[in-house]
DNA sequence: TCCTACGATGGACGGATTCCAAGTCAAGAA
DNA sequence: TTCTTGACTTGGAATCCGTCCATCGTAGGA
């Protein structure tokens, strides 16, 4: 992830301590943290860190395209790191865990030209739902 | 719709006239409102009807099947009737409309056994996402 | 027509997120 | 190194979405 720091750097980003603490946090796979657990996490590391702040960074990180927003239920978003290799999401419907995976072919494929009425179709989102082994 | 009030009925649904309305103003294809836009419209044809008996109903439909729970963005559920034909959904990036689409092939099936992490994968919801010809 | 259990009401509540005004500090300039 | 400034952070208020609850109303069977 420091990868990312140099990155952001280089597009002009101011480079405090809060920041390189919400992207040290959000480091690994299959992460998909809450903003109140990013929170939570940056708090050990850096005690006066807001919450505004986190929300603000996160914020910040999607917009660049680091970070993807997921919204696997009605409740809060989940940041996911692993925004540079295309990926979709399998859920767990008994404990909601979520684990990147990568389905066969392109979904964006699957969509014939006159189902598209009209729209230039960029993305495909796809969330597999199922119980988990620990769940079943 | 109507068939909707008879086969409610039939589950031993009392009738009354707030579901009524709530089932009215579901009706038709592409409709994708947020509980505050159903509730909204109720209003219309039934002033005193109250937030809470739209969520109460929507809730209800939705476990009956009657009715799909959409969750698009991090923001508002939306409620879809069309929850008998299987199908997915196309988002504009720019305004928000969504349509209802089909596309060809079963996602499920390109999902890879060794990508399934021992779950027992029951569902894929799939969300297009592009710009609509309005918004071009 | 009467009863009563199921449904409706609206206001309080809670979680997630955004907004805002004031204070702080990273990083380039001198 | 110190200065300067605008970008960043802060915490609390505000907002939005949804749920809960005690009370009141009524659909539909007896």
């Amino acid at each position: 992830m420091s990868d990312l720091l140099v990155r952001l750097r280089g597009r002009g980003w101011r480079l405090t301590a809060q920041r390189r603490v919400v992207a040290e946090v959000l480091d690994g796979d299959h992460v998909h943290l809450t903003a109140d657990e990013v929170h939570a996490r940056a708090v050990q590391r850096l005690p006066e860190i807001s919450r505004a702040t986190v929300y603000n960074t996160l914020g910040e990180l999607v917009g660049l395209g680091e970070v993807m927003e997921v919204a696997t239920d009605g409740r809060a978003r989940r940041y996911d790191p692993n925004a540079h290799r295309p990926h979709q999401h399998l859920v767990c419907s008994g404990c909601g865990t979520i684990r990147d995976v990568q389905p066969a072919g392109d979904p964006l494929a699957d969509l014939p030209a006159e189902q598209r009425f009209g729209f230039a179709v960029a993305t495909a989102e796809v969330t597999y739902r199922g119980i988990c082994p620990d769940c079943a």
